[in-house]
DNA sequence: AGGAACGATGAAAACGTTTTCTGGACGAGT
DNA sequence: ACTCGTCCAGAAAACGTTTTCATCGTTCCT
């Protein structure tokens, strides 16, 4: 049982050591210096090395190099498209710079991420990619004493320990009423996701709000109603808002997914969109130009707000200096969904 | 400067031991076996620790302990919501068994994501669970010799060393094509994804095929078109399909994306859905009962997959023996999209 | 009262790398 | 012939844990 395959006691880098007649010092070398060891000899070292299927710890080295080449991801969910692509977009970035993340899904609360955020740091995390700010005060203190780069995406914030490269999601939100406003619209309604420790939902949110009240819009000219964040909830959605104000001709919505089930919703009740109703989305997802109408939505370049982010987390990791913010433009993206509301009286 | 912070040149545990003063093997139990120390001592260790901000090092844990509780997720890519859903899965049920996941997006070829998928476990990762069969021979055995668990999803295989939690994607094809010749339809396309080394295209290609052929059907009976997995390519694929085959009466797509991008193309051509054309699709996303008709489809619960694929990986990590593979079920989902051909001539 | 059993702690040895420091061999310059 | 580099390779010291083993008081039983 022991003839063909020959325990000897050392492993990894002592066995290839031994079977090639050198030093561990060499076989290290002749992988990360090759330079630095004769032709022949790193050849027989590969050859041996080969042979045994030799891999180098990867604890071991982190240990000794005190680096993990790790980071990771908080994001809400992959089941939305859109945070998918972010981290896609970050991940084949970090990939390219020989870094390796691990996605963290927390949900869209970030009161309550504190405790995964750590354990993901205590797993070996060099920093950190996070969809929205951290509320946790204690857990940002912990980052800023451990020097783990931190880089917000998806909304901005200038706050001195926090950097970010987002967007601006209050503009962007009233880029869309103003929009609205401008064409003719004076009942609006607001689907927004959940807001609870979501900075982004709770920028839109009042942007809606303060862009109707900068209008000189009575209070009631905009409602908010609060929903998860799928397309069937975007169908309730429309019915509760066709219950509570009838008056509306306009639902703005605050992801793509909803304003596809609000679409939905209004083919299904016979209301005619734009016509009866206008739909705003947001983020642009690939679907929207296709929706029937073809979607007005807000582009957030989420790939480039990936890819960007790796490049700061890359610089800051190796190079001096803290991480680089930066506000991505966004862009209202006028199709079909949005429309003057039919003249009334 | 060095009055308030002393850096005593001890690190880590040590530098907890000694302000505690007590041995760091004291500390290191009053963490991992807190029953073994006094309590009064315990509560000192864990202040000094608290204060200092102490966190094991991963690295030399993993080292210690010869496991780094890491597992890696490998898939074609994120972009897609049904990648992402199994991966989402995943993730959940390997988080709350105590692991971490790295993803890895290697496109839809897998015969070159060999060096990938080899770089993630020099990485760390001590099991894998990857969408679709490893085709690289030396790859698979280079796992072996690893004892590293692979779990292969999406696909159902029965090699021998290959454990896979999928399903059978030449019965789901078929059951579809099924359908559709039941209903009268004699001029099929298939829409299908990239193939080249994409174990789960090729069965369904393969599957569309037989199954007309064992109706009798003459083998231009059904074309296929090999494209990629976008909601355009759906749109182009179908005027393609006009201009190649004319007389198709039913579109079969090998993905709820692509059908999509049909379904839009025909509206905007004016043929209608089902009357002129039916439409499949596959996967049921969240989507597909939304369509414009709402579309017929596979279901396949990506969801399920991932969470037991991740049982799986943690039995197969923690208990004896090797991993189990099971073959889930799919299901036809009949919605709108797909029904008689017009009766022709 | 004299062990035996027990409970809490410390010393030290791994875990598998990378890297500094040292030394030997060899060729070249004087 | 002697020294001085130069080039390669080895010995050994980290890196920060966990864990075995040993030690030293206590308490408990007879």
């Amino acid at each position: 049982m022991w003839s063909s395959v020959r325990k000897s006691g050392k492993r990894g880098v002592h066995e290839v050591a031994e079977r090639a007649g050198v030093s561990i010092a060499t076989v290290s070398r002749s992988f990360n210096e090759p330079g630095l060891v004769r032709e022949d000899v790193r050849k027989r070292i590969l050859e041996v090395a080969d042979a045994l299927g030799y891999m180098p710890n990867p604890a071991a080295k982190a240990l000794r190099l005190r680096r993990t080449d790790i980071v990771g991801a908080v994001i809400p969910t992959l089941d939305h498209a859109i945070y998918a692509r972010l981290v896609n977009a970050f991940q084949t970035q970090m990939a390219s710079a020989g870094y390796t993340v691990v996605v963290l899904t927390v949900g869209f609360d970030n009161t309550d991420a504190g405790a995964s955020i750590r354990q993901v740091v205590e797993r070996g995390a060099e920093a950190l990619m996070i969809v929205g700010a951290i509320e946790d005060e204690v857990l940002l203190e912990f980052l800023a004493k451990k020097r783990t780069p931190v880089i917000q995406t998806y909304s901005y914030a200038e706050r001195p320990g926090q950097a970010s490269v987002g967007f601006d999601n209050a503009a962007a939100m009233r880029s869309v009423v103003e929009h609205l406003l401008s064409l003719g619209h004076r009942h609006l309604v607001m689907l927004a996701g959940p807001m609870r420790g979501n900075d982004r939902q709770i920028a839109r949110v009042e942007a809606f709000r303060t862009t109707l009240a900068d209008a000189g819009l009575p209070p009631g000219a905009g409602s908010v109603i609060e929903t998860r964040y799928t397309f069937q909830a975007g169908i309730d959605a429309l019915h509760a808002t066709r219950a509570l104000y009838p008056q509306t001709t306009a639902v703005v919505c605050s992801s793509d997914i909803l304003a596809f089930g609000v679409l939905h919703a209004c083919k299904s009740l016979g209301i005619s969109v734009p016509q009866d109703m206008s739909v705003t989305g947001f983020d642009d997802l690939d679907f929207a130009p296709l929706l029937d109408p073809p979607l007005t939505t807000v582009e957030i370049g989420a790939d480039e707000m990936g890819r960007i982010a790796g490049q700061r987390i890359v610089a800051a990791l190796e190079g001096p200096g803290p991480v680089q913010s930066l506000c991505l433009p966004t862009r209202l993206v006028l199709r079909g969904s949005a429309a003057p509301p039919r003249t009334t009286r």
